[in-house]
DNA sequence: TTGCATACGTACCGTACGGTACAGTACGGA
DNA sequence: TCCGTACTGTACCGTACGGTACGTATGCAA
């Protein structure tokens, strides 16, 4: 398997090493049950302060304020999303397949999650028009690392002949859009068959087929 | 053409004709300005009733309360996307594909427009765990609809051997996929790329010849 | 003209939440 | 033992917003 996002401990790393204390990921950890469990409305200072056992001062001290408290939850989010390259990159149509029948069922897991709906759910309603927020945060550190990922994968599918894509962009654009159809906005919408009728190993099957079937 | 939403006046119509005022239209319309331009966050009441030149009391006697006021948002913006169906199903090839492109191009700049960007961004946020809340209401009277006009397209098609489609829900499922890809959220989450790097027609086009090409 | 309905505008209330201040406590090091 | 640091718990402040009440104006019907 090449391309693998599963939940781990966090990786304190690549990047702006900023590690928060282990005292201050329990807060974290704490404030994501609160927030998946009764959304941004439920996820008050106080609530939390009380929640975690610490004290609001702590709060503000080491977050600066709500919003450095909500992008510190979501950076912490998506630094337990690893990024497992436990082997090559796939060097035959056989392991290429099986590599993006990986990736599909990892996008689909992780997308339909609750912590990750409920992160969604707290940026998209943080989007103000214009200005950037939170959604920001959400894109560069959730998002573009699962992108980063799969383009690599296409683009050694394309090198062995695997799939013909003049644009490796677009052909991500494809195979994300044929993963996910409109069950990620259906989920983030309270749709909740959405997320229950999802038989993962099937859809991400045949999500690929097709995708090769295209690309091919 | 036969499948169309466009943005017409108001159609108090099929269901139940609720039919709000002329007057109340004219406050929602305002609502739906300051929810554009200002996200959740700058629609209060009192902000609306001033906006709108209208008492914070008669807001209360329409709508009920906040929540309603919102939901009455939401339908009233649904029932301003009309399905415009003025010709016969598709009896052929060509002029089924021409029907697909057209429902593209329509999804895409509905889905993509500011104010579906922005009522979206209001239900998502409005979604606790568990219960339905407004997602519902936009689900109902928003996708639902979009939905149920694919699918009898999508039925035409098959009848005429356009598309062998064992099931149509999931041949909806990658139609919309296909032409949405990840864009939806990226936009909701405030990636204005997402939007302005769109040439609908292209993609639109593009959309569909994988479309046929996956289900032909 | 009177009476009634509708709705405007404003003032008001209660509350909940973000943010701050402060007193008390555990701990670790000199 | 003393001191400094970091944290907790609680009490508090200011404000903004949802929701209500009231006085007034406009229009319509008898």
């Amino acid at each position: 398997m090449i391309v693998a996002l599963t939940i781990g401990e966090p990786d304190d790393t690549v990047g702006h090493a900023e590690a928060y204390s282990p005292r201050q990921r329990d807060v974290l950890e704490t404030a994501l049950v609160l927030l998946v469990e009764g959304g941004d409305k439920a996820l008050t200072t106080s609530a939390l302060a009380r929640a975690a056992n610490c004290s609001k001062e702590s709060l503000y001290k080491w977050f600066g304020d709500r919003d450095g408290l909500l992008a510190a939850i979501v950076t912490h989010q998506a630094s337990k999303v690893r990024e497992v390259d436990d082997g090559a990159l796939p060097r035959d149509r056989a392991s290429f397949e099986a590599a993006l029948r990986a990736f599909a069922e990892d996008l689909l897991t992780v997308l339909l999650s609750d912590t990750s709906l409920a992160l969604n759910r707290l940026s998209v309603g943080a989007v103000r028009g214009g200005e950037p927020g939170l959604g920001t945060v959400l894109l560069e550190r959730g998002k573009r690392r699962i992108e980063t990922r799969a383009l690599r994968l296409l683009e050694a599918g394309r090198d062995i002949g695997a799939i013909r894509a003049d644009d490796l962009s677009d052909a991500f654009h494809t195979l994300y859009g044929l993963i996910i159809g409109d069950r990620h906005i259906r989920a983030l919408l309270g749709d909740e068959t959405a997320i229950q009728d999802v038989d993962v190993a099937i859809q991400a099957q045949r999500a690929v087929t097709r995708f090769l079937g295209i690309s091919a």
